[in-house]
DNA sequence: GCGCCGATCATCA
DNA sequence: TGATGATCGGCGC
């Protein structure tokens, strides 16, 4: 297991990782030492779209949560979903769709910021301006790529 | 049009 | 068990 940490914003985020596995990804304002994965500082910088070959290891399993993290990442880059739709396409609840964002492991790999709800941008953990930012990122971004 | 309240349900302590 | 949410939709004012 490997860690490490990049800025993004005023943010650094902080990876736990094995390989091509990622345990975990967390937004602090401190700075750990170390590298983190060429993907993540691309996709932070506008410069690239996806993780791969990268994958979290939230999408292991059969439980609702490892359901909802296989949809969410289906959403492609620049889109968004609201929660009522992740819950009828895994068959469950919008409650629990937040439930399981609020608890998600790995943002970013698990595009969490592209989940909103169904009246404006839903909420965010730590701070809603990480939200704002990956979506005005991803805007910007996806114009580029016609 | 805006705000409150109940429904609903998988985790975690 | 019981409490807890990054919600949704309906109802009253």
């Amino acid at each position: 297991m490997q860690s490490g940490s990049c800025s993004f914003n005023l943010w650094k985020v902080a990876v736990d990782f094995d390989g091509t596995t990622v345990h975990r990804v967390r937004f602090l304002r401190t700075a750990d030492t170390g590298f983190v994965p060429v993907q993540f500082t691309k996709f932070l910088a506008g410069k690239g779209t996806d993780f791969t070959p990268l994958k979290s290891a939230a999408l292991d399993g059969d439980s609702v949560y490892a359901k909802i993290y296989r949809e969410v990442s289906k959403i492609p880059y620049g889109k968004t979903k609201t929660y009522a739709e992740i819950a009828e396409a895994v068959g469950t609840h919008a409650r629990v769709v937040g439930n399981a964002m609020s608890r998600n492991p790995t943002p970013l790999i698990i595009p969490c910021h592209r989940v909103v709800g169904s009246d404006g941008l839903g909420g965010f953990s730590p701070d809603i301006d990480i939200k704002k930012a990956l979506l005005t990122l991803e805007k910007k971004v996806s114009k580029n790529i016609p």
